[in-house]
DNA sequence: ATTAATCTTGACCGTTCGGTCAGGTTTATT
DNA sequence: AATAAACCTGACCGAACGGTCAAGATTAAT
């Protein structure tokens, strides 16, 4: 039984709207009367189709979720680590870069103490971890990278790379008012690259 | 014209327990009757040491920007790289340990575009960058690290070691619900230190 | 002992919040 | 053409917000 597309589109312009407003509010920052201003709807519009303010920023939540663990595939795509490590970090830098505002959101979610997102974390997000923890030992006890705690290895990845999102207003102020051209980020893709495959003996 | 000590004790109080609830609920989140409710004291009375939310949450910010440039300061307190950035590294990460309430504080305001300290970050924080990248750009001229862009270097440490203090509860999440252990915590030290050491070409 | 300054607090205020609802309009179905 | 289903929205509601204030209590200064 397919949607309605007058409800395709609505949800649609909602949710568009919502990412921004959380992103820039904080989710108890956020009200519904600016979520509505900014899709151009009026607010008992939006409690047509999400009841509650709860559950629209759940489905917020939802979807960046689903793109994280897209992302996250690309983890597998190699079988050798320094392939498979680029690619995933170069796909979570490309990530920060082209949507901020949804790992602004998530951060925020995790800096609260993840109320609403616990149960995903220490069910989807810990199988996704054991299983790339367990690939990572693979490559230690083969040799290819030095020994080391994979989890660590994992947070220092993710920490590196949301950093550019999470914190870009702090980048911003220490680069003269300027955020990030395209050159100066991809030249810190490449740099976090290196370091973290040379960090831990997967290069030279 | 010291101050009574009347005064004293119950700014201290308040500015505690907002620390607390400004953390766990973020700026927006946190009400005047949260904090009064675990400070002890009448709400009435946190408006006659603070005039306004804003300005015991900028007073908290204060706070929170002197410890965080007193731990910068240790960065200075060697010559060489390896162990200016290892001193520097391991500081940080202890103050995320110590006090991650205050890391959490300090990146829900960055992560909302750093509205009130937008111009400590252009000043203050400016220019201690620029001195440390000019340590740093000695070290690549003298050989003694690889070349590389300092402030991305910077940015990375940052990022590592306050993801320990902001993404908590991700991290307990995905280690069987607990907290890190001291050994643990010990454990993810050694191993950001040697990572990036190592990342940079100041190890082996 | 008296006065002044500081501190304390319950009650209250205007505003804004998330959410509701009745009644009208538009779209889909037959 | 008629009926049903889905959609739309201005006006409204109780609750909670940050902040105020007058009047009393306590402490400091003389």
């Amino acid at each position: 039984m397919r949607k309605n597309q007058i409800r395709i589109n609505n949800e649609r312009r909602i949710l568009a709207a919502a990412v921004k407003i959380f992103a820039g509010y904080g989710y108890q920052g956020a009200t519904m009367r600016k979520i509505a201003e900014e899709a151009g709807l009026p607010k008992a519009n939006l409690h047509y189709y999400f009841q509650t303010k709860e559950q629209l920023y759940r489905q917020v939540l939802d979807g960046i979720f689903k793109d994280w663990l897209a992302a996250a595939n690309t983890f597998d795509e190699c079988e050798e680590p320094v392939e498979a490590l680029r690619g995933y970090i170069v796909t979570k830098m490309d990530l920060s870069r082209k949507r901020p505002l949804e790992s602004r959101i998530w951060a925020e979610e995790i800096l609260r103490g993840a109320p609403l997102i616990q149960d995903q974390l220490e069910q989807t997000l810990a199988a996704w971890l054991d299983n790339r923890v367990k690939r990572i030992t693979d490559w230690i006890n083969t040799g290819t990278i030095q020994a080391l705690n994979p989890q660590i290895l994992m947070y220092m990845i993710w920490a590196v790379t949301q950093h550019f999102a999470d914190f870009e207003s702090q980048i911003r102020a220490l680069n003269q008012q300027q955020n990030l051209s395209d050159e100066q980020f991809a030249e810190a893709k490449k740099q976090v690259v290196q370091t973290i495959l040379k960090g831990i003996g997967a290069l030279d």
